[in-house]
DNA sequence: GCCCGAGTCGTTCCCGATAACATCGCGACA
DNA sequence: TGTCGCGATGTTATCGGGAACGACTCGGGC
């Protein structure tokens, strides 16, 4: 900690003051075998002395590997993706790597191709894309890919490693829910479906509302947000004949209790009003929001585990499915006609 | 674009194919004067037909400049960190620099020394703290700094570099909108004053208020959550003696409607409540939330701009303050006792 | 007493770029 | 005509590590 001499200490100063070779003390900082304990402590007191921290640039020219894993995500806002994106940090610097996000906003004049382009370029060593579009997969599709490359999304991929969050599970849980509360018209208000999350949340939606015998209604395509919700509801004329109504996200959803509740319909009242994601206020809406809650954890770990076994290509851990939970609060009830 | 040799190809293999040394193709690379246009065009050919990319982590090694940012944020999940560090990300990458975050957690073992420490270790070439609080600040001004270091927070600092949300205006704009409307008893919840701003709006608060002789009345001390803000109004035997609530963020100004309205009481027909940050769906809560909105693309880019100055050792331009602006929106009225 | 092999540790080269300095050619000028 | 100077380019060192391979030491088996 002493001799703080003016710029940062190298592995041969070090080398130098242990009296060893930088060889050693590399050996050393890299847990080698077959070091005499007694060497082991003089390199050990050295880098103590000199405060050495190695230089992890140097290290990644020469191993190869910066340690580092580039993170692509589209529509940075949200909850979703932010609450994956700080969960695959998380979960990274446990591991011992950093990560490098690049946001894709809307309208970014950056395509997907590009954001990869500059991440490989930057030498990372392995590349997760968060909560993208279909189009976007396609396009990565067709890149040639130098890094093992993992997206997050609803289901399995011949071409890159995925790990994706039970979005059937989740829209079953939901509609299981609606039908034991007596509904049997239920109105889905889906994300953009070029996106995947929503694209699966309206499959898994309309398989299991089938299975149900729930009658059939074309969905509403709204955009992941409230406003657009908001105008949906504003726009209804009189109470629907739907009873229900399985919003893709809780932006959704409260865009949706806005605007009924501005028409004069009551939630639960006239109408039950579900969402997806479990956003920290969505038990301080008015009413209490049920919603579906995603276990952002599990997936940063599971999508940082694979990512880890690919750059060491170790066996690749089997595709994993995050859970989902249903959590019930004040914005379902059942329908007049029941009660 | 052809002849996809197996491995990525370097320098030297560019400047063989042109026939000029890899030190040609380097000045080529770096926009150097007097390079014979001729000689220029041959190794844009080469680099052209090799589809060459410049190794950065080479670069960075020979440079000692990684074109690297880190930004240590507190508290991830909020919007404004959220919000800023997207921005930060945004404007460093228009600056040809990427990011690096670490989130601090709640009661992460890891400090925000070691959180400097890891990112210098890496190399980065500045480090950006967002929204930290007071104590994390203490800590980092004894930390030897080996690169430049921004802190965003609400006032400006000797040690760091400072750029900062105008939070004086804000809380004034709210205060002089309640007084406007005829408020004379207003309550502010907080967030935990340990926040740089929290302490920042409190203080903006009080010196406001006490500048139109609102009533002085203690505090109550919050924790940024709807939780905590929900149980306080809870809490409410009765209509308090105060006629609104200045929330510090609009987690807590939804959490406290949310509990207000349990209580029977109406927003704002009994109390007006006011926010911090215009979260996306703050015009959709019930009532659509009146707030105060920062401008965080400014910011990011605010500070990006002041770091690049000072890796680059130029001159630093002057601290800037980030403005704000008050949506009004339906959760602010006029008193009872005024109408 | 000799040889072999495991345990230690050093030498040299390499990773892929930039920095610093050297060199070469050629026109201007004394 | 010699040379000074500058434009254009090459050569070598350097950044801070790790990999590969070589060499030395020492103990045990024959």
């Amino acid at each position: 900690m002493a001799n703080v001499g003016s710029d940062k200490p190298n592995i041969r100063q070090v080398a130098t003051i242990a009296g060893v070779s930088h060889m050693t003390v590399s050996r050393v900082l890299n847990d080698y075998p077959n070091i005499k304990p007694e060497t082991r402590r003089r390199v050990l007191e050295a880098i103590e002395e000199l405060d050495y921290r190695p230089n992890l640039v140097a290290r990644a020219l020469a191993t190869q590997r910066s340690q580092r894993i580039g993170v692509i995500v589209e529509s940075a806002v949200a909850h979703g993706p932010t609450s994956i994106l700080r969960a695959v940090e998380l979960a990274a610097r446990g591991a011992g790597y950093s990560v490098t996000p690049i946001a894709l906003l809307e309208g970014d004049p950056l395509t997907p191709q590009d954001a990869v382009d500059s991440l490989t370029t930057q030498g990372v060593d392995a590349i997760c894309v968060i909560a993208p579009r279909s189009s976007s997969v396609a396009a990565l599709r067709r890149v040639a890919m130098s890094v093992p490359m993992l997206v997050i999304k609803a289901d399995a991929d011949p071409t890159f490693l995925t790990v994706s969050i039970d979005q059937n599970a989740g829209a079953a849980l939901v509609v299981d829910h609606l039908v034991s509360l007596g509904h049997r018209d239920i109105l889905h208000v889906s994300g953009p479906l070029d996106w995947l999350d929503a694209r699966a949340r309206e499959r898994a939606f309309h398989t299991r509302a089938k299975s149900w015998g729930v009658r059939e209604r074309p969905i509403v395509v709204g955009d992941w947000s409230a406003d657009f919700a908001y105008d949906f509801a504003i726009g209804l004329k009189r109470l629907p004949d739907f009873t229900a109504i399985f919003a893709a996200n809780d932006d959704t959803a409260i865009g949706l209790i806005h605007g009924l509740h501005e028409r004069g319909f009551d939630v639960p009242g006239d109408l039950s009003v579900v969402g997806f994601d479990d956003v920290p206020l969505a038990r301080h809406f008015l009413p209490p929001l049920t919603t579906v809650r995603q276990d952002f954890e599990a997936l940063g770990s599971a999508a940082v585990e694979m990512l880890r076994a690919a750059i060491e290509k170790r066996e690749i851990p089997q595709v994993t499915r995050i859970p989902t939970e249903l959590v019930v609060r004040e914005s379902t009830a059942a329908p007049r006609e029941v009660r």
